[in-house]
DNA sequence: TGTAATTCCTCTAGCCACTAGAGGTTCAAG
DNA sequence: CTTGAACCTCTAGTGGCTAGAGGAATTACA
């Protein structure tokens, strides 16, 4: 049996957060000592490794909650998991893409700057008045 | 003279984000009518037209202060405002090679399934309790 | 067995950058 | 002068935690 403690060193989440995830329900509610402290067993473990691991690749609570509610119902089809899994991936392509052209954006504004001026010519803050100027949307 | 309806409508910012912006210091203390409504004029719109810009590129509301408040002060040097879009921009590469090895692993994820059989074997689920088998670290 | 250090408990509040809604007032068009 | 849209302030909620207060339980060591 772990204590709450030993768990978050396992796992490398913190106290808090475990405690957060059992209140949203992410995690059953923790069998507990006579002193009322939670006790896990290696269930508790590896489901809290699949939380971590899941948020790591940026689930949100709610996806992570449903990929274990049919983790749970071994019967039932994977094509939730499956589809949750598929608008996460679409999900992170369309924030790479916008990042990247946020990143040529801020490098165009970043790099025109030497720095060694007064702010009354500075082209970074004109390039940052001027949205016109920007080579793609945002 | 614009009401803040007109502001929010030049500039494609939310009245109520407006407001926010007032209440936390980005924007001045706008003017006001008789009857307590507040009026803009062309500084006020260039203005949240720089935040609002300043936002789509991922600053802060602390950094924006800083920009606006370099803007304010034309004589002072612009060494800050460099070194704030250049510090936004590591920020941002940073996210970049998160995102991208996040692509990598949600893909090897999502794909080895078909969503056609039950969660017991689903490929998916495997793979996201198994983090021994992620190719990279996140 | 005693005690001290550590860990644990619950609860409330805070973070960021908004967003939503209630309940009431003012403005502008007709 | 009326109507309806837009405005006002205020509080509370979002997600996913994090911090801290104040107190109880556990563990290690003497």
């Amino acid at each position: 049996m772990y204590a709450i403690g030993d768990l978050s060193r396992r796992t490398g989440v913190k106290v808090p957060t475990i405690r957060y995830y059992e209140s949203v329900g992410l995690l059953p509610d923790a069998g507990r000592t006579a002193g009322n402290q939670r006790r896990y067993d290696q269930t508790g473990l590896s489901r809290l490794a699949f939380i971590k691991h899941a948020r790591q690749l940026g689930f949100s609570i709610e996806a992570i909650g449903a990929l274990i509610d049919l983790n749970d119902h071994p019967d039932r089809s994977c094509a939730e998991a499956t589809s949750i899994a598929k608008a996460q991936l679409q999900d992170v392509r369309t924030k790479l893409a916008a990042l990247t052209r946020l990143e040529r954006e801020l490098h165009r504004i970043a790099d025109v700057c030497d720095g060694l001026h007064t702010a009354q010519t500075c082209d970074v803050l004109a390039a940052l008045s001027d949205h016109s100027a920007c080579g793609s949307d945002h």
